[in-house]
DNA sequence: GGCTAACTTTAGCAATTACTAAATTGTTGT
DNA sequence: ACAACAATTTAGTAATTGCTAAAGTTAGCC
């Protein structure tokens, strides 16, 4: 059963009656339809929505965020858990993703978010209570 | 050697010489920071991120969105690789997290974007080219 | 009622991820 | 040069994820 008998069922219920130009039509559109969305940059925002998909970095993030300015990694430690690799993991996967900004000031870190993360924050926060 | 040993030598450094009570009262600062960030709803936010954070998930909700319209399952499957249970367990994580509303019609399932995936997608795309 | 079709759900497994511990890099102070 | 320390990187492992295949559910049709 090849994958457009289903849509031709489909199409032939939903409008009742279809002839194979019909759903020769509609598949050209879907696919229209995935050339359309498939321009968006779809590996840089997997990456980017994988980065922010865990609660570690997201606290990092949102604490940042919330800070306003750049933070030192000594001063995230004392407000997350686990060791201070992983809070380096953290901050380097962040920071790959393009969430991060990292400097160096002599042997300490200091980190901010980018634009682009505060866009993220911002989205999520606005539209919690919508339907 | 304890976490805010670190902190402590930090300050002292940043700013040429610190008490224990300005320790105190940066780390006091930060929990109120981390309190500010916490209110956000981290366990429903990483949800969504995580259910976005994958690229079939992620092509189906940009193909929702840029069709502007209901779709129907199989209209999907021309568009994707993978098995139909595949499409399906998609279809129902990013429906849990909140970025897809499903409609039973027949033996048809449509779905459609909410407001929260499209507020997301606007976010990404706004904030590609941002530094 | 029984058949088929359109999904969905359950079960199970391979691949990826998130962490810890240990080794390493780079910086400062002596 | 050396020691101490901040942070990162590497290596290894336990937990999670993303898929497939098979069984289950619901709706229309004869």
């Amino acid at each position: 059963m090849s994958s457009t008998d289903r849509l031709e069922r489909y199409l032939e219920d939903d409008r009742g009656g279809c002839t194979d130009a019909d759903v020769s039509e509609r598949l050209a559109e879907l696919e229209e339809i995935d050339a359309a969305a498939g321009e968006s940059f779809l590996e840089t925002d997997v990456e980017v929505l994988s980065a922010l998909a865990n609660e570690t970095r997201y606290r990092i993030v949102r604490i940042l965020h919330a800070a306003g300015e750049e933070l030192c990694v000594c001063e995230f430690a004392p407000l997350l858990e686990g060791s201070d690799s992983a809070i380096s993991h953290a901050l380097s996967k962040l920071t790959d993703a393009g969430l991060l900004t990292r400097r160096k000031d002599g042997k300490w870190r200091k980190y901010r978010t980018t634009a682009r993360a505060n866009a993220l924050l911002v989205a999520l926060d606005g539209s919690r209570s919508i339907y």
